[in-house]
DNA sequence: ATGAAAGCGCTAACAC
DNA sequence: GTGTTAGCGCTTTCAT
């Protein structure tokens, strides 16, 4: 910083106060509109804060009294997702309407890169945090138990969480596609999902579809899961190989929808018939599937309402407001004709 | 805040500081890996950091010192596209390489919001901030240049920036595909469009399609820009509406490649051949085309490195480094298909 | 309805 | 290599 450069952030409220010939707590109390003085003294303070431009530093607000701030941090695993994209946007609407910042982290599901993430974050004193998936190192679990910070965790549905969790109940979506599925008469399924990371947040699903085929005695056929972000083309070139290696499939339940459309347009690019050489399943509900000539198999999800409910879960936890400890948000198989 | 409950976050630098026989200031060198200490100190400080669970609050030191954050605020449209995530992936990624915290805000485009989130984030003394789009209300411009607080403009190659801009050239990106179109003996050419707002984020390549037209002497025969966000089913209606008003469009080029591959599964629902009976052209070359048995006619654009470029124009304005006020990130037309 | 004093946890500046 | 002092801008507490 330069010498000669005037303070960042321009006035302050001993300045504003003066200006308006009150004390800096009369002030105070105006900005924060608590009571405690006459609407006139308001009028005065509040055209000195016009006038100066003061903009209040909340870091010195939450510094002296509480110690704790607004802020609040959210981590995903990727921001590139439009799931997890309309989750944290629904998550920072609802936040910001409850006067919070949003702070945010992508961890890539990697756990090292979440905690340390976190440990900058805390440093910040945040009024909550909200992570993804249930998967976190030895190191961050102890770090919020000693803050004693509420958290919710959110995605994966957790039965017994840290603090507070909102999710799917992937387990249960697995599973019942696995038995739409197999209603269906297909016997030689597969699985594609793909996961750039160790920790893993398609893995619940797919054990939920694999109990679906065991409970039927069926096994899955073959379970390619590449080191990859999910998208469209992980999926093409993912059922590429997945039936490259076995002739014999004659369905493949996806990761989502994105590697489901992937794959679907592998399969036709081959001449397949959509379902009869092969079937297909997605999941997430994504628009893109809107526009198909097929309508996709898949499950559809809440993502705005985990978000709305994540954020008002952990709103309610800094009021210590009763919350409910395990939030699930909803699901819904929607039959299509490509199963 | 119950009385009972312990301080948030736990002890302090000088509990530290005290428990390891130093003074608070050694205690802070060590922490800050500044010189002035022992190493034999810097492990017996160390050593009470780990035991104690100590975590820095970063409120007091902002607030004690320099009044200056390693907070950054972002601002972008929205959080649900895969464009301006990627771009808010790359930026996040960038900053925190560099040490900073992201603060996201999603304006939908409207000023206003942008305005709001802007006072409520640079309440916490921020770095920097970068947002979207060239259009801001007075009251941000305003409160910018009074905090002069370093800012990055994205999205828009901005000419005359407030401090920095680091943009695409929309407007080449309209005026090149328009000029493609017509050398492919397009004639009865229409725009297909989205804006959620009234910022107008895509009405600058509509001028540079436009403009190439018209040194053709050719008139844009339909100009559709729906109220609505930019996405695959806005490009399956949007283009069903158009086509319904104007039988003679032999062509059409889209807000972005979400609404391009709307607007294509809407025309091969038809039975329409394309390009010959159809011409479909694109913006963003997003994954979603690599997929499908057309190769999309599209503009490709290079969302990571805007990010990035973004970033650290942002970090060298912090340090006061020399920093280029205007940079492009690269577009470049990538020939398919469709048109 | 308003004001005065104290202090939050940290670091810059200056001693030693 | 280490310690002391002062102060950042605000809010809390207690007077008036």
């Amino acid at each position: 910083m330069t010498g000669t450069s005037p303070r960042r952030g321009g006035s302050t409220l001993a300045e504003v106060a003066k200006a308006a010939g009150v004390s800096k707590m009369t002030a105070s109390r105006v900005l924060r509109d608590a009571s405690g003085f006459s609407s006139e003294t308001r009028d005065r303070v509040l055209r000195e804060v016009e006038r100066l431009g003061y903009v209040p530093n909340r870091l010195a607000a939450a510094f002296g009294s509480d110690q704790t701030s607004t802020l609040v941090g959210v981590c995903v695993p990727r921001l590139t997702s439009s799931l997890f994209g309309s989750v944290l946007d629904s998550i920072d609407h609802t936040l910001s309407k409850f006067g919070y910042q949003t702070m945010i982290g992508a961890h890539e599901q990697s756990p090292q890169a979440e905690e340390s993430w976190l440990r900058a974050i805390l440093a910040w004193r945040p009024a909550g945090v909200i992570l993804s998936g249930r998967k976190h190192t030895p190191g961050t679990v102890e770090i919020l138990r000693a803050q004693s910070i509420p958290v919710v965790e959110i995605w994966n549905l957790n039965t017994s969480p840290l603090d507070v969790s909102v999710g799917f109940n992937h387990f249960d979506c697995g599973y019942e596609m696995g038995r739409f599925m197999l209603g269906r008469g297909h016997s030689n399924i597969a699985y594609v999902g793909a996961e750039s990371n160790a920790a893993g947040m398609g893995e619940v699903r797919y054990q939920g579809f694999e109990n679906a085929l065991a409970d039927a005695g069926v096994e899955c056929v073959a379970k390619e899961v590449l080191v990859d972000r999910p998208g469209f083309y992980a999926g093409f070139y993912g059922t590429e190989t997945v039936l490259s290696r076995n002739a014999e499939i004659d369905s493949i339940y996806y990761h989502d929808d994105t590697m489901a459309v992937g794959g679907l347009f592998y399969c036709k690019s081959k001449g397949m018939r959509i379902p009869d050489d092969i079937a297909i399943a997605g999941w997430g509900g994504m628009e893109v599937a809107s526009v198909l000539p097929e309508r996709l198999t898949t499950t559809s999800v809440t993502t705005q309402a985990l978000g709305k409910s994540a954020a008002e879960a952990l709103v309610a936890r800094i009021r210590e407001e009763p919350v409910e400890d395990v939030l699930v948000a909803s699901t819904r198989l929607v039959p299509g004709n490509t199963v």
